[in-house]
Order: C-alpha cells, then sequence, then structure tokens
DNA sequence: CCGTATCCATTCCGATACTG
DNA sequence: CAGTATCGGAATGGATACGG
C-alpha cells in the first residue's frame, strides 16, 4: 500500500488488499454491486472527490476488477462494470456488511440488505462450511502455513520464551 | 480512514473498514488466526516496523478485535488474542484469500492453506448461500438500498440521460 | 523482549478551478 | 456530465535510537 507493495509477499490475502487498493475501492466495488454505473453515481452516493474518484476507477480498471464500456442507451459516456475478477470479490463485500451489521451497527440500521432473492429473505451469514453446505465451527476450520507448521490455535514455535 | 472517518456512515461496510482501520489491521488479524499471539511473531511474519505495529495492535485493542491477555506460561510479556468480534472477521479473512490465490495467484503458491480440519480438505468456497446450505449464483442475491430502490443489476434512477 | 519517541518519506484524500 | 490539474493537509509507514 504505502510505502511498501504488498503484491510480492506470497500471501493471498496481501497481495489481494495490494490490488483492491484501498478502502475507496471496496465501497466503489460495493456500489458496482448495487447498480452504480456512472462516475455521478459513484460521487453522489460516496461523496468523494472527484479527482480522488478518478484515481480510484482507473485503479480498478487497471486492476481488472472494473471494466470500461460503452454506455448502453447509446450516450456518448462510458459506464463501469464490474468484470468476472470484480463479480468474485462479492463474498469479501458482504462478508463486511455482515460484520458490520452485527458488530458496528449504525443507529438509524443498515443502509443495505442483502438478501436471498427467491425468498426475499435475509441472506444467511457467509460463514466457512464443508463442501455439503454444513456450517463449521472455527475450530472445524484449519488454517496452517503452506510449509506445515501449527494449527489456528497453537503458537508457531517452542523455544525462546521471553 | 485518512481525512474523513467512515464510521458516521449508514454503511455496514465503510463502518467495518474504518473500524479495522488498515492494511496491515487485516493481515495482522490473518497472523492472530494463523497462531499468532506475540509481538515478535506479528513483527517477524509481516516485516513490519515496530511503532507501525505497536499502533496497529493498539487500535485493534481498542476496537475490541484483539485482547492483551497475560502469557499463558507464566511470562511476563502479554500475548494478544482474538476476541469474539476478531474472530467473527474469519470469512472476511478466509474471502480474501480465496479470491487472491483465485485471481492473483503467487507462483510459488500460496502461502497459507485453509482446510476443513475434519477431511484435511481444502476449504469450499466462502460463497453466498442459501438457509439449506445449497450455493447461490450472483443474480439470485438481492442487494439493495434500504429505502427501496433498485436490485444488483439495475441503476437507481430514470431520469437524466447523458 | 516489548515497546516508545523522533524524524522523515510516501501516499491518500479533499477543495477548488478549469477543460471537452 | 466526466473528468484533469494543482494545491495543501492528514494519516500511514519505515528507520533508528532509546527505555522498562
Amino acid at each position: 500500500m504505502k510505502t511498501k507493495s504488498f503484491s510480492d509477499m506470497q500471501c493471498s490475502i496481501a497481495r489481494t488488499l495490494d490490488h483492491v487498493g484501498s478502502w475507496w475501492s471496496l465501497l466503489i466495488i460495493r456500489d458496482a454491486m448495487m447498480g452504480a454505473r456512472r462516475f455521478k453515481h459513484f460521487q453522489r452516493n460516496l461523496g468523494i472527490a472527484k479527482n480522488t474518484l478518478t484515481s480510484r476507477l482507473n485503479d480498478l480498471v487497471a486492476g481488472g476488477i472494473l471494466e470500461r464500456v460503452p454506455a448502453a442507451d447509446g450516450y456518448a459516456h462510458e459506464e463501469y462494470v464490474l468484470t468476472e475478477r470484480g463479480r468474485d470479490l462479492a463474498p469479501v463485500i458482504i462478508a463486511l456488511g455482515q460484520w458490520g451489521d452485527k458488530w458496528v451497527a449504525h443507529e438509524k440500521g443498515p443502509s443495505t440488505v442483502v438478501t436471498v432473492r427467491e425468498s426475499g429473505e435475509p441472506l444467511p451469514r457467509i460463514w466457512p462450511r464443508r463442501a455439503d453446505g454444513e456450517l463449521l465451527a472455527l475450530n472445524e476450520v484449519g488454517m496452517r502455513w503452506a510449509n506445515g507448521a501449527g494449527p489456528i490455535t497453537e503458537t508457531q514455535e517452542k523455544e525462546d520464551p521471553s
């Protein structure tokens, strides 16, 4: 991000963060998922400065998250639409939103609502599941370094206590 | 974040982003999920400057994501452990990692592996599902503003082309 | 080992004015 | 409407030296 780029880290999370770019990027992606396609949509919804928005949009296009396409209705301007790469960020966006709804909700309630379209009910929490769809407890999820080492609840070392 | 705080936005995503603080925060949380508990763990794993690490850790503690606890082994130092609030960020972390694995993988492969502990197999993709666990296509997921307005694939307006 | 205190470089962002 | 150009302020992050 700032001084050091994360893109050379051998860590998918860091590489993703480096790619997405900044917090504004995620909010722009959220708005794109909500249907925003035009410069003025993003600008109005987010209250972001125009030059900043230009910069973020360019980054997202360069990163293959957004794509510039001619306006479908025949007008002169171009529009910004999510690529497959960008749509694939939906779980990240939704998970962020669900965490916020649960832990840092606004007193006036959430501004966006995510539902199962078929039933109209709120989308179940995005959460680790088994292949058959069963929810997993966190201690049933194994996180380890690719080179071996310990599970989520243990430290990676024996030696050298303080 | 920078100049403007997102915390007053009526948007769970923005509020979450504001809470988490910075990219380093998410990497620190990832490490904590991997079992890191001590200052030196984070510092070594992330290659982060000490003062920056101090600052981020303090923010995370203040935000209720991490908790300072006495070292379990009786040594003088304290350790940092995830709160429930922090553990609840697991879906975000995992989703970020999965996106990175898919789209911006490192040539040497991912550095961390997430599995179903029971079977040892890779964790299925974190993705929106119905209550019964069935995967949803993105167009089966409804995203709308809380005050009404259109679905994910439509713009929010009729007026004012150009 | 775990920080804290300075100092400094880079980046991000916002406000404003201006162009096609 | 959709940017671009310039400016300045703020936050992030790194290096280093120092204390508990």
